[in-house]
DNA sequence: GTGAAAGCGCTAACAA
DNA sequence: TTGTTAGCGCTTTCAC
């Protein structure tokens, strides 16, 4: 890499002369700046990243600390988080907690050295089971701003942004038993240990109960389950079954695979819908309902969000919390 | 941050003092170092990043230059790379080339200000239809050594990570004819214009040709295609297919749901497998036979390589290329 | 209009 | 054993 100093002797003219006229200050005479320009574009000079951060103590970085690279909602939350923060002139440094407490703390406080102005993440799951959240608070207290997205920690003050998880399931389910006229609607879950999960059932349950004081019907899954015959042992158990709203993408491929597969006909005995991408829905036949978060979107907020905070730090404004809504894309899974 | 000035200022000593002492240099005396490290831990000092970074003109940060976050085996060759680079020491900086050749330049040029010591890649796919190298060549010949991974650029003299494309659909074809006794195989891709696609392709096609001068059978299928459409319209248009590989993961869930939806016995009346991991299997019934590339071991291995060469730098090594073998994991969606 | 110098935080050669 | 100094590459104030 070419440095102002090398410049600078080769026109035989200061280093802070060539800065200045590299940045275009008004001091610096027009036939220099001309020379400097030139032999600049000519050696391909780009001012050295590292020794301006060093200069003004801020990185143009964000780090970014995802639970899981291979959850399709979280990779497009972060390909949104990419996209927006690059545009507007930041990189990203990804740390992937695995869901994992450790690698979380770890990850904070690796990228917490300098490495970083400021960090989006989601919620590590066991983050959210052993409710721990002083590594955010202390994180924030050092003066590195966080936005959390989706999974996110209550008490910790920080920027958010979320879906309507309990809105969503709610007014599907009602949906289901009003419009369909579904007597039988089972949810499925491979995700009860996250907030997400929690209020998307809460909203269920909410539905249901309202509905004559009907039960509530909930499958849950475990990570170290099989998924396919877990979800297959449910269906057989409940022949009566004639709904099923997924928390999770696979859960909601499986079950209409599964209701495919023991001949049921979707939608007309039963109908399938879930939280899922456009992507996924491909995955089923016919494709599933879903329910779309709009994860570019909620990653784009995000970034914006913590730069806007960033550029104003000094102002000390209140955090915000900003609720990107699903939105529920109809297919041949359901009847209405 | 607190900073070596401000340990030195409360306790009186010099910052060269400090620094020495933090770093267990012999030449400090042993009540000073236990004074020091006190009052470090005391402050949570950590060392700061840039400034070391500025120092040392290297940044322990890796440049990732991924096409396509959502693509699930880049997503996880990610995983690996983070996994290994982090266990190294390293951070990475991620940058999403969304398989344009463009946004790819780019990276490189944003990322070779000082901000990476190297870079590991996997080839847009515009700029593997235009093969345009010279944004590669550039970047090594001003000192950042790069390792490509899966989609390779061959002309490019630069350490690589490759899966045995070819042999694994070769091999696998092979089996279907020989041991399973399949007359009329498939090959469904929606990866054509991919190196790797192609060399997947050929591999099909060599099996396909020596075994009594036979016909190729292949459906590619475009971005902008209806997936499920056109590979249902395949299926219907060629009655007697008795198998099926598919090049990419969507291709074979879609073939293999396609085909029960059809009324087809999986595998009796057909065998379907594909490339895809384990979580893709569960999205058809019965479970997709896969072809397994090992994705985090590709990204593990392409971490190690960037990481070893930029700490032998001087010795200029020759370049590598290593060979990640897939491995075919059976499930009941073919005959043996 | 141009240049010298200080300083961001750190390490390391050299001096004391 | 400890301290001084220079320097990594850059910006910016202040002097000329």
């Amino acid at each position: 890499m070419v440095t102002l100093k090398q410049l600078a002797k080769e026109l035989n003219v200061s280093i802070s002369t060539v800065s200045k006229a590299l940045n275009n200050s008004e001091e610096i005479g027009e036939e220099t700046v001309k020379r400097v320009k030139e032999l600049a574009e000519l050696y391909n000079y780009t001012p050295n990243k590292v020794a301006l951060s060093l200069k003004q103590s801020k990185t143009k970085t964000i780090g970014v600390i995802i639970p899981n690279i291979l959850n399709h909602f979280l990779a497009k939350v972060l390909f949104g988080i990419e996209r927006e923060a690059t545009n507007l002139g930041y990189n990203i440094i990804t740390c992937i907690s695995n869901e994992s407490l450790e690698k979380e703390k770890e990850s904070l406080l690796l990228l917490a050295n300098g490495s970083v102005d400021g960090f989006i993440l989601s919620v590590a799951e066991e983050t959210q089971i052993k409710n721990e959240i002083d590594h955010f608070k202390k994180t924030i207290s050092q003066g590195l701003p966080i936005v959390m997205f989706d999974r996110v920690a209550h008490d910790v003050l920080c920027d958010k942004v979320i879906v309507d998880d309990f809105d969503a399931t709610y007014n599907t389910t009602k949906k289901l038993l009003d419009e369909e006229g579904r007597k039988n609607i089972a949810f499925i879950s491979n995700i009860g240990e996250l907030s997400v999960g929690k209020l998307r059932e809460r909203g269920y349950n909410k539905a249901i109960l309202e509905h004559n004081n009907q039960e509530p019907l909930v499958l849950k899954i475990k990570k170290k389950d099989d998924h396919q015959k877990k979800i297959k042992a449910f269906f057989k158990k409940n022949k009566k079954l004639d709904a099923v709203i997924a928390a999770d993408s696979s859960s909601g491929i499986i079950s209409i695979n599964t209701a495919v597969n023991l001949g049921l006909k979707v939608p007309k005995d039963i109908s399938v819908l879930g939280f899922a991408s456009k992507a996924d829905s491909n995955h089923s036949l016919p494709r599933l309902t879903t329910i779309r978060q709009h994860a570019k979107v909620i990653g784009a907020n995000a970034a914006q969000m913590l730069i806007d905070r960033l550029q104003k730090m000094h102002l000390n404004e209140d955090v915000k919390t900003k609720i990107v809504k699903t939105s529920l894309v109809k297919t041949k899974s359901m009847l209405k």
